[in-house]
DNA sequence: CTGTATCCTCAGAGATACTG
DNA sequence: CAGTATCTCTGAGGATACAG
């Protein structure tokens, strides 16, 4: 118990191209299958959504990994959940101030994608 | 044998956030745990490095990985793998040119994400 | 030094059924 | 309609030993 061994961490935390630098944090957020669909979506639907509309505009997800992805970013702070005070009660999803930042990186991402469809559609398919 | 069972993919074409449009298809390429830090590391080596040194320079990789990214990179037409006519004979991998377009969006992410350590720094961690 | 061949683990993703 | 709870499974990722 309590043994010493070596951080197995520690390998990525050194040299220029560190497993946890600020730009491997970034791409990793990205790397989910849906987190970047989701906030596209609820980027394009305005900055809130109820999350059977975004559920609908994502066609393949299923309501469990809608759940999952939602209240993953939920956690991170970049949407929250808003309860609405109407009759009856609605639940729709908004981009924080925090999260809204992280659509300028995402945004330039599809940008650069659909601008450069032809490049994309170079990539020798395997 | 050629059973007629419905395209698993076919839900995924559909709608404005279809899982294979471009900029989705950008997305996967940089979703992989080491491509982008490979793509990464060989830019600023000036496009072409040498595997053992490329390995030297991403610490945490392993020897298979190493050559497994190298080898869809290249299947994909990103990078070239030359063989040095020196003695003794030498390995490099180059950015092709349609890989240096791919470096574009990478750099701008990696850009995004060094000037705003603060934002990636503010994400609840869990 | 470059690259391959195995074997293994585990987390991401999905299918399904159930609860307010 | 929103959300939870299980169960399953594929495959990305990793460890290791071997080969040219």
């Amino acid at each position: 118990m309590t043994e010493t061994r070596p951080d197995p961490l520690k390998p990525y935390r050194k040299g220029p191209f560190a497993e946890d630098c600020a730009p491997r944090r970034l791409l990793r957020l990205f790397s989910g299958k849906w987190v970047t669909m989701v906030l596209h979506a609820l980027h394009l639907m305005g900055g809130a959504a109820r999350p059977g509309s975004l559920q609908r505009n994502l066609p393949g997800i299923s309501k469990k990994m809608m759940t999952q992805t939602l209240r993953e970013l939920q956690d991170l702070g970049i949407i929250e959940r808003v309860v609405l005070q109407t009759m009856p009660p609605a639940v729709e999803y908004r981009l924080t101030a925090l999260g809204q930042r992280f659509i300028e990186p995402l945004e330039m991402l599809y940008c650069w994608g659909e601008e450069n469809r032809a490049l994309l559609d170079q990539l020798t398919e395997n």
